[in-house]
DNA sequence: CGCTCAATTGAGACCTCTCAAGACACGTGG
DNA sequence: CCACGTGTCTTGAGAGGTCTCAATTGAGCG
């Protein structure tokens, strides 16, 4: 058994800690991991990496908000991913030793832990363990993808619009009365880019969504019934509501 | 230094031994991995495993072509993958421990190596360094999906049907003067459930492509030449010709 | 007020979907 | 040999969704 608070441990006093892709490791390798740890404090819209960068460390979420997105040579972008507290974010390129093919920043004020690689080798060196954790991680990641890529080719952009406000809501809403209630915390262009639309067809999907009557917006202010009509349901929100 | 072909180890005679994720491993791993070790043949559209099936092994493509694809509940599949000789298929089942989320079919007359799960398990918890070679294998699947959903979202379909034939063709076409040429190993809707589009559109991409001159078709027969015109040429390929 | 940036709206071209009907290759049985 | 399925692929037509370019509105802010 491990303790889930160990004073000794960076990662003692977190609220992950349990779940830490860094816990358990032997005794001797805490000192390692220590001497390799440290915290930052990002405002929104700060930058933690960007696409190109050499592989600093492996970073672990504790607070906010990080979006990953990639510029492509057109000048357009992707997010590929909205990454919350517990989640940890630069283990492809630590692992692959490659730079960064993505960029990190900010969505909301955020403070993130990060492990040197250095240290990081040296803890996976002393403990195997770790290596699961982390491609465990990965596994996550590539469910999440496929998930993406699927609900790409099968849904419309409306239905995935709505699912993604609806997550969104989940993370970041309150309840007011029979309502849920949120402010976005990404701009009209930020979320086409994670659709994969462009921002005036977003303004426009956002008002096909409201003239249905699924949510009502003003500015990022968004809310939402707290029963979902029929038609808006994913199977994997049917089955669980089911 | 390792031997490029080791004849007791299961994957000595083979031609991916140098990149094979069971090697290297101690001698003494060696025995666990031939006990757990099979080869299996595929005929054209026979299935691996099922969508739902346990795990029972990591397959590694020997020859052939596998594909994964998943169904959803209304009756649509997409295909997540094609993987080639020398790919390992069934890692995410066997690192989540979770059932299969895709089905695996051949596309062509295959062979795989399968290795069970318990020898796998056995191989990897004597050899650490399996893990790091396994998670190396999901970091490129992860990169293929970020691949793919970037470009979902920043090109037009006609341009990614381009793009996979133009890859298809490296993989399965023959030169024939300046022309390449090749026999498609898919289906018309095999294609559009690769694409994200319904068979009807694809069909009319098909016939885009043919009046702009970009390839012949025939059926499943498929010529392109071997230069390909500009407005064809995605930013990898323009900077791998430039 | 005037500036700037984000967001919305309009118009027309283009693309995709759906449903339906036709074309084609390839079997099998008469 | 032909007629007849069967499954795959193609084509047509209309509705609806998305893109692009351009203009407009709206919200901060000096």
């Amino acid at each position: 058994m491990f303790d889930t608070q160990d004073m000794r441990h960076p990662c003692g006093k977190c609220a992950f800690y349990k779940k830490s892709v860094w816990q358990p490791v032997e005794p001797g390798s805490v000192s390692a991991l220590t001497r390799g740890f440290s915290r930052k404090d990002l405002d929104a819209e700060q930058v933690l990496f960007f696409q190109g960068d050499e592989n600093q460390g492996v970073f672990c979420i504790s607070k906010g908000l990080i979006a990953l997105r990639t510029h492509s040579a057109n000048g357009s972008s992707t997010f590929l991913k909205l990454a919350y507290p517990g989640d940890v974010i630069g283990i492809r390129s630590f692992l692959s030793n490659e730079r960064h093919k993505t960029e990190a920043f900010a969505l909301l004020p955020s403070r993130v832990c990060i492990v040197t690689s250095r240290a990081a080798n040296r803890v996976v060196d002393g403990n195997p363990s770790i290596l699961t954790r982390l491609a465990g991680r990965c596994i996550s990641e590539l469910d999440d993808c496929h998930e993406r890529i699927i609900a790409a080719s099968t849904m419309s952009n409306k239905q995935r619009l709505f699912d993604l406000l609806h997550r969104l809501m989940k993370a970041h809403g309150e309840r007011i009365g029979d309502q849920m209630h949120m402010h976005l915390p990404l701009s009209r262009s930020d979320l086409a880019d994670l659709i994969g639309v462009q921002p005036e067809t977003m303004s426009r999907l956002f008002k096909r969504l409201k003239n249905d009557g699924a949510i009502e917006v003003s500015g990022r202010d968004v809310q939402m019934p707290i029963m979902l009509p029929m038609q808006y349901l994913t199977d994997q929100q049917s089955r669980i509501t089911a």
